[in-house]
Formats: C-alpha cells, sequence, structure tokens
DNA sequence: CAGAATCCAACCGGATACTG
DNA sequence: CAGTATCCGGTTGGATTCTG
C-alpha cells in the first residue's frame, strides 16, 4: 500500500492514504463530500478569493472549518493556496484545472438541489 | 421556521428540520453527501435490495451503519421500506423515484471518479 | 488579515452481544 | 433475517483567545 504524501504550501507534509473503498461513488464522495467542501470550491469557479471573504460568503462556517477543507482540498490537488506579499498579509484561494472538472458534478448537484426543492 | 416530520414505515416519527443552508450545493450534500448515503442509493438502482445483502454489499459498513443511513434516506424519500411477510422475515430496501432523480448526479460522480482516477 | 492554540461538549462509528 | 442495545474511544466542530 502506497501512501500519498503531499507538501502544502506552509511545507507541512500531510499522509492521505489514498481511499480504498472498491465505489467510485464513495471514493469521490470523500473528496467533494462532507460539510462545506462541495461549496467552498463552487465558491472559487469565478476566481480566487480571500480567505476571510470565502469564510463570509459560505456565512454559517467558521473559519477553523473553512481551513480545514481548504487544507484537505489542497492536499487533493483542488485548490491552491497564495500568499500576496502585502501588509497585512493576504491570502487568496484559487481553483485549480483540476478542481475545476469537478464543477460539472457540483453544478448537477446544484440543479437537482434546485429542481427538487432541496 | 417550520420542520418536516416523517413517519417512518416502523411508525416512528422523525424530525427532519429543513436544511436553511443558502447554498443548494450545501443543501445537495447533507441528502446525497456523507459516508454511504451516494453509496447506497447507486446500489438500490437496478432493483430493491435486501438489509443484508446491501451491507454486504458496500463491503465495510456496519448493520448499524447502513441502518442509520437508510433511516434517513427513507426519511428524505428516496428509499422505500419494505416488509416481506416470511419466515424469517425479510426487508427489502427500493430506490423512489424520488431517489432516482437523484441518479443522474451520482452517475456524474461515479464517471467522475473514475475518469480522475480518483 | 489569516490563521494557530486551546478547551470542551456532542456526535460518530466500530465491536459485541442480544432479540423477535 | 433484520435489526436493537450498550459500551466506548476517537473525532468533530463551535467558541474563544492569541499572534505575526
Amino acid at each position: 500500500m502506497k501512501a500519498v504524501v503531499t507538501v502544502a504550501s506552509d511545507g507541512r507534509k500531510s499522509v492521505a492514504e489514498p481511499c480504498l473503498e472498491p465505489c467510485p461513488i464513495e471514493r469521490g464522495m470523500r473528496v467533494l463530500g462532507g460539510k462545506w467542501k462541495g461549496s467552498i470550491l463552487w465558491h472559487l469557479k469565478d476566481g480566487p478569493v480571500r480567505f476571510n471573504d470565502l469564510t463570509r460568503q459560505l456565512g454559517g462556517a467558521s473559519k477553523k472549518m473553512v481551513n480545514q477543507r481548504l487544507k484537505e482540498l489542497e492536499a487533493a490537488g483542488l485548490v491552491e493556496r497564495r500568499v500576496l506579499s502585502t501588509r497585512p498579509i493576504a491570502v487568496e484561494y484559487a481553483i485549480t484545472s483540476f478542481g475545476r472538472s469537478a464543477l460539472a458534478v457540483l453544478d448537477q448537484l446544484r440543479e437537482w438541489s434546485e429542481t427538487q426543492g432541496i
């Protein structure tokens, strides 16, 4: 079994062991599912967003929460973290091309939710 | 705020408060996302499946787990529970037309997972 | 601004044993 | 067969405070 070690933008390594679920639905859910992850990705589709802006746009998610999910998304390669050299520091998060490939799925989920009145 | 009270097949009431998230992605995820929920739905697409069969097919999910998720899916109207009058008792779970409407989303998730090698 | 650190209650989910 | 009951360690996530 080969673990996937990812080096995040802050230099720390995270060990994301590959999801061994036989069901592709389940594997996909582990990446896109869960609280906030899909929404975060969705909110980045029109361009990079700053950390605090993102937190506010999600309305109801704590900073801690958003930060955790962002790290997971970054480790999975769906999102990119960029530090802007300003004072005070600004950080923006951008969706990667891989992340963008997931938007089709999310868009259908959005459509489903809306047409079904969820 | 109006809570949605559902009466399950065992007669017990469950109070599923409506998801108030402004983001449709998030609302959809609360219904389809989370561990095993998508997979369960997916495994019912070709016809009703018995409880123990389902548990085995998911491989790795405990009975307790599957049962909980099934109750949630039933409360949300995606799945129907049918008791077959046999000895010993048999129970099968079938996907509803509403549940079937979600299969398109799940199928795209499956395709995404597979093409992206997830 | 963008987090990190800490505390803590609530929930989750596995294991096991039991039931009609 | 299809659950329920109980125990229990681990994780989650909110609130709050602190920092470069």
